[in-house]
RNA sequence: GGAAGCAUAGCUCAGUUGGGAGAGCAUCUGCCUUACAAGCAGAGGGUCAUAGGUUCGAGCCCUAUUGUUUCCACCA
């Protein structure tokens, strides 16, 4: 069905409209009757809770033009998303929701809660999948599943009894990050450092039976009530003595030992270190390593426990004052130093964190990063750029166990359960309610996953393992993931291992890394900074496909992108030189199908342009095979707007406009081929404008996302017409470039005459020249006498204008000499570099056959300049 | 402290196995040429961070230096 395209370019109009047709067509289930190989994305959408964001937008964007060139291509393509991860984030915000209710969690239990989440989830879940919709995602929506269901789904549940089985998954202590305020447990990712005024408290230990004290340093001294040690440097000399003698801890009364470990620092304060192995990361390690006992002294709110009576209840920072005081009146304290250090806080609510000892669930990560790191190292699965894989392997190298667990409702739960009557702990894919051993009720873990628990199983998990599916069978591995590299620790390592733990497979053969969208001023985007851009607001402003050029052009992997109102107006400007361009060829259509002419009946302006389209379709082929989208995209941007809309369309107007003869039905061919093949070209970047102006297009049907896409081969080119015709673009370039010099208005016309060793490339070039040169006639004549004449020179032709009256000779004598020193220092580095034994033996044949050809054309642009300039200097 | 990236025109950035420096925006000049002023035709503007090295040949490969960004670790 033919339909005229409206005067301006106006997006609104038919984005969600063709969005529409697409799934009505149902054109993102897979093509029963592909005949290349898979082609798999299995990829989350965007945090469920979140807007969408401009790196999300990017994502989808890269995903998107994949999945519709492999599909374009023949492959069997499968794009699923999964749903939401359980992120602290999401719980937080759900919990958030909830406070303008006035309600809190802790009032709704956990059943109510979880519920009221679901509910949310559905409401903004939706929503985000609108939101993709209007930037042109492919996503094959129908077989979107959610992996989180009851709070831990089959496919999670079933690693975890696996790895609990294989010991790969066990319980143990650890010092945590710890909120009091959110009361949850924080991954180190999640703490914000401060830099914040404090102290360093001095505080002298007795040396028990008399002789002197020792003296430790802390920003918490409050801490001091669950120290188990005084640590100093083995090699420390000072201390070498005491290593093994015992010091009183003030306040408290208690006999703690000073031991020897490589913790304390020799040039650091006293190099003596009070030793709290259950509220500070390192002396934890230090208490293992000498088998200290372990003494938590603040409750999950931050207060002192009440094995301290004389501070219990005490919030952390009274308990500091109080202690601080006491120290002082009872002489412990030595000095009281200013200090600005590092706070570790929440990044949500801004609490200082507190390092807590903690009961966790473990991931041993050794026998998984093996394989993992192999499989890379092998080649199986491959980074582009391939630089990220030292990210990688540095990673899994270095890694230490993972701590799964985390202090949250929303979220898988832990399918563990305890007897607290027998102690007895079962791991299992059902719930267990009565111990196995004494008969006593269970009850289950109440922690949750780290949210990558989960995600790291998104590859199978989405496609329906643990079961056997269809899906499963014909889609795993997948093909490619497309992430940002902030993120290659988190997840895609954890992608990789977990994969190939469960499934014995890799979870995809490649991973394409993107760098970070940021601000025009090259910040990161941030919801604190307030400077994100909102991608919905782009696109209803500038349509969904300029935000998707936009974010492809001049992206290349891994490098990151500043993101500018510059570059979307530019790619609006280029979708609407595009639609102008097909308005123009189609109101100047009266063919009713587009036939390529045969070959005998092309003109040499058409061979010439099918030519430059084939290099063009080859190049963004390749690139996009390298996944160089980038560069792919800007190949087509130039051949559309340079190529075709300011040489070809303007070439073409002659013949269209004889209209009812054979030649311009002809011209018309040529160009509604062009525009059509280009439109499939640039439909995997921009799906709505070149699916619009498709539909416009007489004698085509369907939608252009499931049509072939242009293959190089097939498209006819002619190269020795080419090069003869850049001869005549050469002309014409260098007439308006002189008329521009001498400020000729285009409206005062002249003549041309041209000598060339060229004639028949000039052969009935006339009307280009008439029509882009301002010439009022054109003739191809052996010699030229007029002296008056304007005369330019190309490397293949001396062009001559009578401009006599516009004409300086004195100038032109300089601009000659000008450009005859420029052709002569050419020519004298072609000829030095060709005169190179070192260059002619060992460079490609090729580069020096090309370079003695440059040599012949500087010549014989030499020698036209010569005469040239001998004949202006006659006139002067 | 460990690791990695980046440094090219006034600005933002491309530059695909090493073979005569590019685009968009901005600036300047001239154009309503019947698809497009969100446009057309021209022009100016770069010691490719610095210093060495490899090579017949380096923006590209190697080394060092400087600046900058990011990740990881540490911060009694």
């Amino acid at each position: 069905m033919r339909k005229e395209l409206a005067k301006t370019y106006n997006p609104a109009d038919f984005e969600e409209r063709i969005y529409s047709s697409w799934v009505e067509g149902g054109c993102f289930t897979p093509k029963a009757d592909a005949k290349g190989d898979n082609f798999t994305i299995v990829i989350p959408p965007p945090n469920i809770t979140g807007q969408l964001h401009m790196g999300h937008a990017l994502d989808n964007t890269l995903q998107d033009i994949l999945i519709r060139y492999k599909r374009m291509k023949g492959f069997d393509t499968l794009w699923v998303p999964g749903t939401d991860h359980a992120s602290i984030a999401t719980e937080a915000k759900i919990v958030e929701a909830m406070r303008k209710e006035g309600l809190t969690k802790e009032d709704l239990g956990r059943e109510k809660f979880l519920e009221r989440a679901w509910a949310w989830k559905e409401q903004y879940g939706g929503r985000i999948i609108e939101q993709l919709k209007k930037l042109g995602s492919s996503c094959d929506w129908t077989r979107e599943r959610f992996t989180l269901d009851e709070g831990c789904s089959e496919a999670v549940r079933e690693v975890f009894v696996r790895l609990y089985e294989k010991g790969l998954i066990y319980r143990g202590e650890r010092i945590i990050n710890w909120c009091p305020h959110c009361k949850t447990s924080i991954s180190n990712a999640e703490v914000d450092y401060e830099s914040q005024k404090g102290h360093f408290w001095h505080i002298r230990y007795p040396l028990v039976g008399g002789g002197g004290y020792v003296e430790v340093a802390t920003t918490r001294p409050e801490t001091l009530l669950g120290d188990t040690a005084v640590a100093v440097n083995p090699a420390d000399e000072r201390y070498k003595d005491m290593i093994g003698k015992y010091v009183v801890l003030p306040l408290v009364g208690r006999r703690i030992p000073i031991v020897a470990d490589e913790h304390a620092q020799l040039d650091k304060g006293t190099g003596c270190v009070k030793i709290t192995p259950a509220h500070d990361p390192n002396d934890f390690e230090v208490g293992k390593r000498c088998s200290l006992p372990m003494e938590v002294v603040l409750t999950e709110d931050a207060k002192i426990t009440d094995n301290y009576p004389k501070y219990a209840g005490m919030d952390r920072y009274e308990a500091r004052k109080a202690i601080v005081e006491d120290l002082r009146a009872g002489g412990y304290l030595a000095e009281i130093e200013d200090l600005d250090h590092e706070v570790g806080t929440c990044y949500r609510c801004g609490t200082t964190i507190e390092p807590m000892l903690s009961l966790q669930w473990f991931v041993k990560m050794e026998p998984l990063a093996k394989p993992a790191v192999k499989a890379v190292r092998d080649g199986d699965i491959r980074f582009v750029p391939e630089r990220f894989d030292k990210n990688y392997f540095h990673w899994m190298e270095n890694t230490q166990d993972w701590c799964i667990s985390r202090q949250l409702w929303w979220g898988h739960r832990i399918p563990a359960y305890y007897c607290d009557a027998c102690g007895e702990t079962v791991v299992s894919k059902d719930h267990v309610d009565t111990c196995p051993k004494c008969g006593a009720a269970m009850r289950q873990d109440p922690d949750t996953l780290d949210t990558w628990f989960s995600s790291a199983l998104w590859p199978f998990s989405t496609l329906g393992w643990p079961h056997e599916t269809d899906d499963l069978k014909r889609y795993f591995p997948t093909s490619t993931l497309v992430t940002g590299y902030d993120i290659i620790t988190f997840w895609v390592s954890r992608m990789i291992f977990s994969s190939l733990e469960y499934t014995g497979q890799i979870p995809f053969d490649t991973v394409l890394i993107h760098g970070l969208v940021r601000d025009a001023q090259g910040r990161k985007m941030s919801k604190s900074l307030g400077n994100g851009i909102d991608p919905l607001e782009i696109i209803s402003k500038y349509g969904a496909d300029a935000l998707r050029f936009a974010l492809g052009t001049g992206n290349s992997p891994g490098n990151d992108m500043r993101f500018s109102d510059e570059k979307i107006e530019a790619a609006r400007n280029f979708a609407n030189k595009l639609w102008n361009a097909a308005r123009f060829v189609m109101m100047n259509l009266t063919i009713d199908k587009i036939e390529l002419p045969e070959e005998s009946k092309l003109a040499t302006e058409d061979k010439w342009v099918l030519t430059r389209f084939a290099e063009t379709v080859k190049a963004v082929t390749t690139n996009l095979d390298n996944y160089e989208i980038g560069v792919a995209l800007s190949s087509i941007y130039d051949f559309i707007w340079d190529i075709y809309c300011d040489w070809y369309i303007e070439l073409s107007k002659p013949s269209v406009a004889m209209a009812g003869t054979e030649r311009s039905e002809n011209a018309q061919n040529v160009l509604a081929y062009v525009l059509r093949e280009v439109l499939k070209l640039l439909h995997p970047f921009m799906p709505f404008i070149t699916e619009e102006i498709y539909a416009g297009l007489p004698g085509e049907d369907g939608t252009i996302m499931l049509k072939d896409y242009p293959e190089a081969d097939r498209i006819p080119a002619f190269a020795e017409e080419t090069e003869s015709f850049e001869r005549v673009i050469a002309a014409i370039k260098a007439v308006r470039a002189r008329r521009a010099e001498m400020g000729v208005v285009p409206s005062r016309k002249a003549a041309v005459s041209v000598v060339t060793k060229y004639p028949e490339s000039f052969e009935g070039a006339g009307i280009f020249f008439e029509k882009l040169a301002s010439a009022a006639s054109f003739a191809v004549v052996d010699s030229y006498a007029d002296e008056g004449a304007v005369q330019i020179i190309t490397d293949s032709a001396a062009i001559y204008i009578p401009l006599a009256d516009m004409v300086d000779f004195a100038a032109e004598a300089e601009r000659l000499t000008k450009e005859l020193a420029a052709v002569e220092s050419e020519i004298k580095r072609a000829e030095g570099k060709l005169a190179n034994e070192g260059f002619t033996s060992r460079a490609p044949a090729a580069v020096v056959d090309a370079e003695r050809a440059k040599l012949e054309k500087y010549k014989e642009k030499k020698a036209g300049i010569v005469d040239a300039l001998a004949a202006v200097k006659e006139k002067l």
